[in-house]
DNA sequence: TCTTATTTTAACAATTTTGTCTAACAAAAA
DNA sequence: TTTTTGTTAGACAAAATTGTTAAAATAAGA
């Protein structure tokens, strides 16, 4: 328990967010982040312990954070159309800022193993897709296993957003226009999934 | 120039993109990499150099290789519903074999800066996308910026490999039940690009 | 076989990154 | 003010990672 709390653990945590999730700088060292917070590197140690245990501090948080966003907008009290729309604004919104944070998720997975298991509620993510399930029933959206439609809504969200760099360099496509095209994924994602 | 050739430089970069892209250890170490080689880390050393120039030999011929699978898709001599098709096929194959490459690609361009600049023909895309435009003109597909059907083909395709891990968590699917839904992909794109 | 160029290995050195220890500093409580 | 607790900083140590050197092993060609 600090009893001054500085707000340097916070500020630690909140800088090695920016330098991973948004900069995508994965490699990032202790000194790094410690530069970037414009703290000495001890109190990173000191807060800390460990760049291991700073590391799943971050895991943990973000993994939190993400299957909260999640549940909040799955049980949200809107028809289904509605409540997508609003998955994907508030995926977008975030995905602009913290891109990376998905990626980081996954290969801290792969390197560290199966260790850091939070528990996740999955109840929110199952009443979606039954309730998906029913929209099928109901002729709105495609029939398919829910699953599909809940992969290729992440998918369309996400995923050029985290390869915008690649995307550039293949497609060439400058930052500027990138952007406009982001400006319309909601658009065109809502257009796909339930082929207005 | 080798003379002898022992094949152990090849077998080098094998095992790292093995590692890089395949199983997504992507802060692997010259140790890593050369324990799974079964090699000497100094051969390491002997064939690249440095590290860096071992990244950066990797991160060529993915980019290249890449590049190439890309362009020789998109010039195949097909109408354009069976070349993306194709292409879906290609790609999806790539991916569960080497679903992180795409990731490598990206957080090393974040973290090296734009030094790599590997030149791409981007001639096949553009290509492509004019022919996109003309079946949108046709009704085939919804009309939209033809880099968006671009965007929602690699999206659809490639993010539900690369996020696997998290996915499985979050939404409580099985490593069987994961690989069935994979198997049904190719389909469920289809369907969704071309609304059929 | 002897020579030569290439490849592999072992020992060592340098660098980078992480972790520790101690003391100084700051603020609230006694 | 003194004490106590929590925080920050500097110097140092340890570990991990990368890089170098020189010598041994290997195979091909003269």
């Amino acid at each position: 328990m600090p009893l001054k709390n500085t707000g340097t653990e916070q500020l630690i945590k909140d800088t090695a967010k920016r330098l991973l999730f948004a900069e995508g700088k994965l490699h990032a060292t202790t000194q790094d982040i410690a530069d970037a917070a414009g703290v000495n590197r001890t109190g990173l140690h000191y807060y800390f312990r460990s760049r291991d245990q700073l590391i799943a501090a971050i895991f943990d948080e973000a993994m939190q954070e993400l299957s909260q966003r999640l549940n909040e907008c799955m049980t949200a009290d809107q028809p289904f159309k509605a409540k997508t729309k609003h998955i994907i604004t508030v995926f977008l919104r975030h995905m602009v800022v913290f891109p990376y944070q998905e990626t980081f998720l996954v290969t801290e997975m792969n390197t560290l193993g199966k260790k850091l298991i939070t528990n996740i509620k999955s109840d929110p993510v199952k009443s979606y897709l039954k309730e998906a399930a029913a929209e099928m029933e109901k002729g709105n959206i495609g029939k398919m296993d829910p699953v599909h439609f809940l992969m290729n809504l992440f998918s369309l969200l996400s995923y050029p957003l985290i390869m915008a760099p690649l995307y550039k360099k293949l497609f060439q496509v400058s930052g500027k226009e990138f952007n406009a095209l982001i400006e319309e994924r909601e658009g065109i994602i809502m257009k796909m999934l339930f082929r207005k």
